[in-house]
DNA sequence: CTTAGCACTCATGCGGCGAGAGTGCTAAAG
DNA sequence: CTTTAGCACTCTCGCCGCATGAGTGCTAAG
């Protein structure tokens, strides 16, 4: 990128100019910033350093009498120099903290607080994606007979974290068998991920092809239709999407609104999207185009993973139109990742007291 | 009420006023409707109908010079002469049918099913309330200990629901206990409903206060911290609120929109409404103010109940703007939910075959 | 009772206009 | 060479007035 590293005064302005137009919402002029500047440069000044800038592509002007407005571009500069991260009072902190706190043992019900504070601290839209199940450790199978050939599967996680889905199965298994197998799973694969357990099962039922005991064989097939790869999981916890509608942004353009909405309701394509931009670990932001993905422009996103016992689990944050207050928010999610990691190992830990 | 039974003919134009302005959505005048008339009235004849239409309140003009508008009672006068049902044809059962077929054994991938079917069948949205956990059977419970006094509770209905929650227990179990407690629970609670359970319970506690038997003893504490009336359930299934944005009645009115989406995100506060507004059983149309819910003006609620063996299960339905194809949709309605009875029955069904 | 005719009302869309904000350029000042 | 003041220019936005057209209510005739 032939970025001529712009010189500190141009940076200021920059800065001050992302700055004052995330706060007010309406494009940014030169006089505007002379009077908030501390440096007392007159706005001919500082209009040519935005004209600098605009060649630069950090700066766009809607038309030719508005002031500037920051491109993805500028966002993304202010962004990696403002993030300071002004950090959150002891007041957030420590409401974050209870409302984690108190919101009973269940992953579910924490993923679901979770995404309520993140929404309600920051008028943005937040989410959070749930524990992939195929990499989550197992706890404890159970099969509850339905009918003959159809069988329940319930499988819960070290993060007592419980999916369940029916299974068709190949021939009939009386619920003594079943019940055998389930003992037998539970001995066999406590401990193991789910994509472990099937990784093994497949490689015994290769091994073993001439099965001779029936209890390890029935078991050996049931589990292998309760570990099959489509378990899906595709839970994601939204709020505040009505928020948006608030959002000068959309109220003014429903076509956007609509079209974003619609892709929120579509929870499996939206995760599909948050785990593409979202690869990396740790805290992200990704700004509008940045993501190639054309539902999300206009969109920035900030994201942080969490985890348990050093395995990242999913990721909390919250999206919103390209103009927010990424220093606040940032802190927040941030804060509120660390949060989450910390109580699911208070909660769930302790692996292996049974 | 003070309705002086209108005549025929007069009947005939509310029912045109009201067809052709959910056909086109603007206010209908004179001119249009005798175009459309049959009877070949005259525009000024046509005129002094609605005018007495509009004295009684059947229809509303929006400012002096524009058509007629239909008001609730218009909408209501409507759909009970217009019930008939049109039918749905034979393509569209195939389709309904099809799909619930098809969508997996589990009750609530077929739930999802169907509000999906509604929703993009209506262009509304859709909604579908659980099965109430408090009056499902219970067909097993099993204990998953997670710390010395955090228990796990999964219980499986009859309907192969699946309802888990984290327990905080006033002592230590053991491992085995658990197990125990588990087996006794199952074999005396199975088959009877939640509630069921919960009162049987709570006599045997009070009957056998001196409690000799460990595992008895146990076994209820257990079971009535798992069968506890604030086993939550507030599962609503909803699709489509993003189509509400291309209605021409909210995207003029965002304010509204904003209001509703607002609404629709607060699920428990809406499976409130729903419970009030649906307390009846059978299909249910409910046409904006009609509700007592400032929440749902200018919104209409085409509603039926499902079941399973007699007992009502839940809702299934859409609501959308007052102006909506109430002939098309109530057939809708009322195919998918019968439908979805239907196949509960046959996949949950053949209630004691374990 | 129905219908034709007519005056009246009112929302809507369009063109023009002025105000205001902000720019770019030029020339003078530091 | 950089900064600044001055000025002309551009463009959006809101407002006003106007013409238009749809639709009504009323009246009088069929």
């Amino acid at each position: 990128m032939n970025r001529p590293d712009l010189d500190p005064r141009t940076q200021d302005i920059l800065r001050q100019t992302v700055h004052t137009f995330i706060a007010f919402g309406d494009p940014v002029g030169s006089r505007t910033l002379a009077k908030l500047n501390a440096q007392g440069l007159s706005p001919a000044t500082i209009r040519n350093i935005m004209s600098d800038l605009e060649e630069q592509g950090y700066l766009f002007q809607p038309h030719t009498s508005a002031g500037r407005v920051p491109t993805d571009k500028g966002y993304r500069f202010y962004v990696s120099t403002v993030m300071d991260g002004s950090g959150l009072s002891f007041a957030e902190r420590q409401m974050i903290a209870g409302s984690l706190k108190q919101s009973g043992g269940d992953v579910e019900g924490l993923l679901q607080e979770t995404s309520h504070l993140l929404a309600s601290m920051t008028d943005m839209v937040s989410f959070v994606t749930g524990p992939n199940i195929q990499q989550s450790t197992l706890k404890r199978i159970d099969f509850v007979k339905l009918s003959p050939r159809r069988v329940l599967v319930v499988l819960v996680s070290e993060t007592a974290q419980v999916v369940n889905r029916v299974v068709e199965l190949p021939e009939d298994f009386s619920g003594d068998e079943l019940e055998r197998s389930a003992r037998y799973l539970n001995a066999e694969f406590q401990g193991f991920t789910l994509s472990e357990a099937r990784e093994i099962l497949l490689l015994r039922l290769r091994e073993e092809r001439a099965l001779y005991d029936r209890v390890v064989k029935s078991a050996l097939t049931l589990g292998q239709a309760a570990f099959a790869e489509n378990t899906t999981s595709s839970d994601v916890y939204l709020e505040g999407t009505s928020r948006m509608l608030k959002k000068p942004e959309f109220s003014s353009n429903i076509q956007r609104a609509q079209q974003l909405f619609a892709t929120l309701e579509e929870k499996n394509r939206l995760l599909n999207i948050l785990n593409a931009c979202l690869e990396g670990s740790g805290l992200q932001i990704i700004i509008g185009s940045e993501a190639r993905v054309p539902d999300l422009e206009g969109i920035s996103l900030i994201a942080a993973s969490y985890r348990f016992m050093d395995r990242e689990l999913g990721s909390v944050g919250i999206m919103g139109p390209t103009r927010m207050e990424y220093a606040k928010f940032i802190s927040v999610v941030d804060y509120i990742a660390r949060s989450l990691s910390d109580t699911i190992s208070q909660t769930a830990g302790r692996p292996l007291d049974v």
